[in-house]
DNA sequence: TCCATAGTTAAGCATGTGCCTAACCAACGG
DNA sequence: CCGTTGGTTAGGCACATGCTTAACTATGGA
């Protein structure tokens, strides 16, 4: 859970996950519009594939990564979570206030 | 968008939403439980603060802090845009696979 | 076989992050 | 007033992160 959103908090990793969206690709093409070096998109596709949120194959010497959508609905789900859970709690909200009024009066 | 993800990385911070999602809650109520410093949890709080996942006032000496839920919907907005164009993809790839049949064939 | 391609490893560096302690300020409560 | 409570600021330390360059491996083609 702390590596998916410490993964997602990088601006390069994102891009290489949209990226990833539109089809697999190569380590190569998936550095190629990231002004940064090899070694550098190397270490972003660990990071993206050590927390579940990309795979990868080696074919010959083209490695082939692509998304694993699971690792995203983790992320997803947890902010689902909160947010319908604050909502839960605003449903109880005004029952709370008339709580409070009575102590009041 | 970095600043949020970056902010719901840390485990810490993620319990402070969890405890702010059952209700508003003093610097000294979030911390209670934290095992954690009081200067450390007032950095966690600014780093919440500062990408609008929290808002927070002082009244008297106790500062009340809140959850803002717009900013745990932008996160989830992102994720669920990847997800949802990933699937969209996977809706073309049997025509995709049939394209490539063709050109194999 | 020899070179170019695609990727990988290693080492190092600058900056950022998370935490601490110590000192400080500001509102109650008596 | 004066101490206590709740919060804040400042400074510093240890470690993590993001990037670099240089050197290396391994595959594929001429």
């Amino acid at each position: 859970m702390d590596q998916v959103f410490k993964a997602l908090s990088d601006g390069t990793r994102r891009e290489m996950i949209e990226r990833l969206t539109r089809g697999p690709a190569s380590v190569g093409e998936l550095a190629q519009p990231l002004s940064m070096s090899l070694p550098a998109v190397m270490q972003h596709l660990q990071v993206l594939e050590a927390c579940g949120l990309v795979r990868s194959e080696k074919a010959g010497r083209v490695r082939t990564c692509h998304l694993e959508p699971d690792g995203l609905r983790l992320a997803e789900d947890w902010l689902g979570g909160q947010r319908t859970g604050w909502e839960h709690r605003l449903d109880r909200l005004g029952d709370f206030l008339n709580f409070d009024e009575g102590k009041r009066s």
